[in-house]
DNA sequence: GATGAATGAGTATTCATTCAT
DNA sequence: GATGAATGAATACTCATTCAT
């Protein structure tokens, strides 16, 4: 019964409330700021989405969708492995609204969204990665076993870098060395890393 | 000049609304149920603190100042090295009230409370590990460079494993295995952390 | 100019309308519901019926309309004349979805359909009994003055005996006399409503 | 924990309450405008009651124990007994706010407050006037059996006397027949009702 | 130290109704 | 005849905070 129009509105509507979300945390937004963000009226937004909550929902998967999807593309391009691990990894981080504006306005308290993703993202990009250190293993660059849980590890790692955003040097070289030992590679194999970064 | 009364009571508040914030979360917590708990009257608990959030911090520094001196202790203690890293981690892991209860009631919304514990401890905990880190360096038992950076990598591994109760053995192996690249010990030296689990 | 297809799904829709409005009661039953249940778009609700309001007064007038129907039935068929009487009153009854239902889910919610309805039925039969009951005085069964003044006191007992569905023996015993002595009928003229009832 | 001056503003609260409820019926009556008339703030509100239903139910709760209080009264006095029996139902009619206000202004919309009030009157009086009518059939005033059960005919009847306003001389003749009739009393019995009324 | 009554801005959600297509 | 997207006023309820006693 939804039409096409009702999707699109749906659409930027989710749009408008992950801006939200990430700027001012979950709770602090009200349903008042989306539909005047979206200069729409409250019963519009109720002809929507059923709840507040299914709205967070929505917007987790919206996200979810699109970020699984880029991770695929890599996986299925011809880069190198460890280049394709990294990218992976990388098109996961937030955006940038999600953290740069967060941090600034509304101290951390988009946590409840962040740590949804955050969640979600590693069940859903382990599988993606696995698959990926699988083949690595396969041409000899990496050497491990347990590699699902290995892989988790690297993307809980990541997300202590990427989201806060003040990594030293230091970081970085520790973060490298622990990405490739986790894998097996050998040393340096992983050190591209710090060019892709600044 | 507050009174030893005043202080005991003041105590008393801050392990109800601990415990409270643990199992609801903060944002579901209303001082109505705190002082109901408490078995006070409101005007009460507003001469005990100046806010909600004011009671939160007090919540957080309480815990910290618990667990900053457990693991003094275990600097202080005359156990080899590897086990003072891994029993200074151990006490820093959240109390039972914490996890348990919370993921059954209210799944994840202790969330707030959570983060920024997580967050304190992180930063008051590397200065002890890093000590530690180094008493082993100087002992031949490990052999690292950027310290601080590593046990920072550690810990962040650590508050994984332990949130998440469910882990299995081969995530010990893997966080085993890691924890000793981290740091640069031998194959082996942590393995001990695998009985301290079960 | 309604068309007969037009007519059709009013009627349908009328019915649907009246399921719910007993069930859950007027104010409990939303346009969304109805709507819902009936499998139809909103616009297509308010093409065939101006407001909620008048959804309501299209139902009493249903209901009312297929009780009057019945009633006259009775007036006009042989049946001895105190049958008539009850029969009529019977008729009048409350439908097995208003009571059974409502009481359950959400009691007594639907008080204002009932009243509505009640109210109606009242100034409707109060004719069609009058003449029934002269027909018992000229027929010397019945003994009164003030016919339509005891014709309305005898449907007001009558609507609490069948609405409230527990009634005890007692009860009726003292319903069976009262109505006698309201038209002035010998003691046992009425009697046969206790078989009826059972 | 409620001190004397919480109680107060309760009962002045409940007064408003209930005369609101009578003129608007209680789906019509918004909390909003309870505050308003009473001229507190939308929290005192919710200090002194948990919701809008527990407002009614107090409400009801409070008319009711006035009410059997002045029934008990006439009771225990040293009126005839017919004058008692009718004294109490009068007095157990709705109050002229109810009645009055409400059919002018939104026609019948009162009707919850009304009809949660005649279930519990009923139920509450009819030991009462049982215990009334006993004592005229001992004093050979009365005759029958099955005496609840009447007694419960008697203020159904009552109910709608009382309810609608605009009864007629004829209306009253049948009242008082066959309120004698139901108790066994004598011809002439009850005909003081007359004069009262009027 | 302690109390409990009072505050009022804030919030999510409901729902009958309208109307362009 | 029929649709579904849009409206916006209405509403019950929450909760951190204040303060006179």
């Amino acid at each position: 019964m939804r039409g096409e129009k009702g999707e699109r509105r749906r659409q930027e509507l989710l749009k408008i409330a992950y801006r939200l979300f990430s700027e001012k945390g979950y709770n602090n937004t009200s349903i008042e700021e989306i539909i005047e963000a979206a200069g729409i009226a409250k019963g519009t937004y109720y002809y929507h989405f059923p709840s507040k909550q299914a709205t967070l929902e929505a917007v987790v998967d919206m996200i979810l969708t699109e970020q699984v999807a880029r991770a695929r593309e890599v996986v299925a391009s011809p880069l190198p492995v460890p280049q394709k691990l990294v990218m992976i990894i990388y098109s996961m981080r937030p955006q940038q609204s999600e953290t740069k504006i967060a941090d600034a306005v509304e101290e951390k308290e988009n946590i409840i969204l962040h740590d949804k993703l955050n969640r979600r993202i590693i069940s859903e990009a382990v599988p993606l990665l696995a698959q990926v250190v699988r083949e690595g293993i396969s041409q000899g660059l990496f050497a491990c076993e347990q590699v699902e849980e290995r892989v988790r590890m690297i993307l809980i790692m990541s997300v202590q870098m990427f989201d806060n955003s003040s990594f030293t040097e230091n970081d970085i070289t520790v973060f490298i060395d622990l990405v490739e030992k986790t894998v097996g590679a050998k040393a340096g194999t992983m050190g591209f890393i710090r060019e892709l970064i600044n």
